[in-house]
DNA sequence: GTCTATAAATAGATAGAC
DNA sequence: GTCTATCTATTTATAGAC
């Protein structure tokens, strides 16, 4: 007798997630199709009502284990020690991280950053909202210990998150045929982009004495 | 007898054009509905393939007007009088007026950006990349007159445009009711924003003594 | 839990009358 | 230039056997 360590349907479960994140991510929502996912996971069409009911419920699932990952991890630098200064720069970090760790997190959060979260629940939206509430009070702070003027919050959030968002969703499509050669495509390295996102971070929030 | 400037079709032509523009910034490419454009636009749907042949063939009309607008202001700019420095913010002024005056650029131009123009023709593409090659000039300009400091130029543009371009998506739907009442979604006034992104921008590219 | 088969709706696109 | 009617493919989703 085989003894499991979870139930049977786990294995195809995460297979289609996995699945689902890539051909969202690739695609968006609506142009994502349930029988690529099924063809993607190697499971039946089937498969995937069984576990999430649904397309948008399948949806549902990977936005919020991802904002639940990317928010706890911000959440933690936010209430941690530590000056404004050095959590901002952690808090792009983290990102960063997580982008390489979950590559269907960029283009997925951009969508739906962009779109003002156009067709997510409620209780969703308020995942997505809490990774900014945790670097605003960052933000906060730096700008109560004097270091950080006194730059808008969500502009600066609104402007630093896209950029890396943006750098990794490009990164994907960077090497194609039909635009290779053209300046706008050449891909950068990791550490060097880390280091110019947290300059201008720093930059864009620095007291001019 | 009836004189007409223009011959017959251009009316609902046009119509349709703006239909399209607007479904497409709505919703995406794949999400949009050629039935929902000949609804929009009060036109018959065969009238859309007698104008622009394909659902794809509208799309790319759509985006070449676009960073043809942007792109002709964009090198206009650069290739004029004034310092690096001015020139910097009256592109970012420029974006700000396209933005408002074509309410479909943000969005569109946004999701592209993000899919690394996943899905057009290679001269529609050099359109888009036209307008980072200008930005790119004024840059190196500031670069040589010793006012900006050594920073990458495509990480710069990938930072203030995608900015500029979410907080027009944003406005959109910041007031949609299930959102309400949370503060990532309050929006702000254009001037107001107009004088965060130039100094925003100029703080990232300002040379540290 | 996993499969086949199929329903039901909608998509992009075209033919042909006027 | 404009319309109706329709073709074909694809979509999400479900029923039911195993």
């Amino acid at each position: 007798m085989v003894i499991r360590k979870r139930p049977r349907g786990a294995r195809s479960q995460a297979a289609i997630f996995r699945a689902a994140a890539h051909e969202f991510a690739q695609r968006g929502y609506d142009a994502a199709g349930v029988d690529r996912i099924a063809a993607r996971a190697h499971v039946n069409k089937a498969m995937i009502y069984y576990h999430f009911g649904s397309k948008q419920g399948l949806y549902v699932e990977v936005l919020r284990d991802m904002f639940r990952a990317v928010g706890t991890r911000t959440r933690a630098i936010a209430d941690g020690p530590g000056v404004g200064e050095d959590k901002l720069d952690a808090w792009i970090l983290t990102m960063v991280e997580e982008a390489a760790g979950r590559p269907w997190f960029p283009p997925i959060m951009l969508r739906e950053l962009a779109s003002g979260a156009a067709h997510i629940d409620r209780e969703t939206f308020g995942m997505m909202n809490a990774v900014y509430a945790a670097v605003r009070d960052v933000i906060v702070q730096g700008q109560g210990e004097g270091t950080f003027r006194a730059a808008d919050p969500l502009l600066t959030y609104l402007t630093v998150l896209p950029a890396i968002l943006i750098f990794f969703a490009r990164q994907r499509v960077a090497q194609r045929k039909n635009v290779q050669g053209l300046a706008a495509a050449a891909p950068r390295h990791l550490d060097e982009f880390v280091r110019h996102m947290q300059e201008s971070a720093r930059a864009m929030l620095w007291r001019q004495t």
